[in-house]
DNA sequence: AATGAATGAGAGTTCATTCAT
DNA sequence: AATGAATGAACTCTCATTCAT
């Protein structure tokens, strides 16, 4: 009785053919999401988009939910790379707390307005099946990762719990960015948004 | 005149009897929504569940999505009684600004955890045409002036810009306990994570 | 189990108010069907436009198809008055075969001008249930009999069978002037097409 | 590149199975418009017929009118096809104009008398859109040509403007010919019926 | 490995008609 | 006589998914 797992893709693409049909439905799916919606992107548009035979696509997705975990997965990368870019960068080292907390910001904020209908797809509107959460999870524990170790070598802050500290930086950095991005808020321009959340994330961090 | 609405309720309910079948409605779409999520509930279950022909279900609403909008206008106003009733508690006006946004947290979190479904539904996973984005924009503005009279009332609180300072405040609180409510955030628990938001927004507004 | 009626209006309105109901309806469904056809024509909607609550519609018409025999009832007693007219017209008497001819193309052409919408539905779009098709025989045995009076009375004519030549010329008459209002025949511009139709029923009935 | 058409074949059929498919689902739209109108033959039940599924049969017409245009064009095409036989008989070269029209109204009536239900749907009482118009107007128009050259090749007729009379010969006889199928003339016998019409038809070209 | 024709449950919605008031 | 809220069968059409080729 025990099935093939629901949501993961249904055979390791080895072949080089094959992971070139894998990841043209992932591209195609991710623009028809972005453009149509979960509910409105149907398979078959999908498939017709890649390039691709409905058939085929089945054969490497078992349902059209495992086709928005793939997309997701493709997606988070990318907005982990791109995160990281930032804070890797050298300059980081020896910067303040603000400054590093502003580069935050903005990286996080520049990544929901790369592509804001996939985001609200992938984060909001789209079915959110263990896999997929766990993917953000992932996201964000590795994002909470990150910031806790810059702001462990941030002589400036001095926390009782820089773990839990972290994690509602991230919190609310993804929240508020995602919200600006989507809808704006309060017609706020944006250099006042990213100055706002910055103070309130560096008075919290700096007491 | 009549106009060509695709979003409002087709016709006022005059009599006694219509009255109660459009609030039999709504009902039954709130549960609907929150059990199977927009896209899987359909409109003849929640005619079912309203004990209603399905015929008297578009007498009323000529669309699916304008449901949506009158079960959102609903629950949106409910919220905002809920919060309206701690804000205007008597002890308010003596209190610290700390104790002020503990209450103002706390009801905020119990409106999520009230229904985080049916939240979802109306804030994430639904369409969202413009009618409904209007409704959550009232009542986003509603709650940043009740939250901008506090502070302005408040002696420990001197900004320079109250109004910006209050919708962020009601930006991150929704954001924070919707996320809590839906998912929780790192296993935090609920005072502790309580905590953390009014400690968050006590120092960005009293520096 | 011998039911009423299906198609014949329900109760003779006998009292000025019903009269004006009544006939409120079968205008109010005269425009509806012109305008809609008779599918796209609601019952509802007719009972709108005349004023009238649906369930007064149904006191009057026991469905929808005898409220259009009702509409093709006044509709043909109209036609017939229109030709009536022009034949009983004095010059009619001391006039030539063609003039004759002329004269009731003319009619009927200007007949099926005035509401080629309503037209098509009563003779073409809408149901022929045998009340509605005993209407238009009776419609055409009448014009056939005055058409046939007019041959007697001419000279010109002399014919073996003049009761079938009626009717021939009627039903071309008919025939063509419904086409040419409705869809115009082959660019012919109206004289021409008048023309035509007169030269062919002229050489018909004298050879 | 593929349109947005409304009434054209949503994909040609390419593999000899859904060949097959599509001409089962016109064979069985012409036989249930037949038997229950345009309007009472459902999608549904034309599929049932057809031995397919109701997906299918939307695979290949976008919608219901799409399916009435291609059961006219068949439809028309057919009653071209029967017509052109008899026309093209090698008889007609040494023909009296009479024998001529003879051949010719015969001809119309059998294909009205073939299916006389489809034709009114065809004609009459389903929508008409450019689409079927076109086709109609194009049988016409073959029609009249055909008409057209046989009168120029008749000897005993003498005309000044063919191409006009070659229409109003087509369209009085198409027009009688569907009336007489349909619904009768007069209890005019089917030789009297014809004898009247070629006498009609006969004299207008030969005065 | 790939195709794409075929499937059919189920969606949203309409509208002729009834009947309690 | 008149109302209009209520009905629900039936409609057109979609789309995730399967399977013969």
């Amino acid at each position: 009785m025990a099935q093939e797992d629901e949501l993961t893709p249904r055979k390791q693409p080895r072949q080089r053919r094959s992971r070139a049909t894998v990841d043209a439905i992932v591209e195609a799916a991710a623009r028809v999401f972005a453009l149509q919606g979960y509910a409105g992107g149907s398979t078959n548009r999908i498939a017709e988009r890649a390039g691709v035979a409905i058939g085929s696509l089945y054969e490497y997705f078992p349902n059209k939910a495992s086709i928005l975990v793939a997309v997701a997965e493709r997606h988070l990368d990318r907005m982990m790379a791109d995160v990281d870019r930032v804070l890797a960068d050298p300059q980081s080292e020896s910067s303040s707390l603000e400054d590093l907390i502003q580069r935050f910001v903005v990286a996080m904020l520049e990544v929901h307005e790369r592509d804001p209908k996939l985001n609200h797809v992938v984060f909001a509107e789209g079915p959110q099946p263990p896999e997929l959460r766990a993917c953000v999870l992932r996201l964000e524990e590795t994002l909470a990762h990150r910031v806790e170790a810059l702001l462990r070598g941030c002589s400036e802050v001095e926390l009782a719990d820089p773990d839990t500290a972290a994690h509602l930086v991230v919190q609310t950095t993804e929240a508020l960015t995602h919200r600006y991005a989507h809808q704006g808020i309060h017609d706020l321009p944006r250099d006042r948004f990213i100055a706002e959340v910055v103070a309130l994330l560096t008075r919290y961090l700096s007491p």
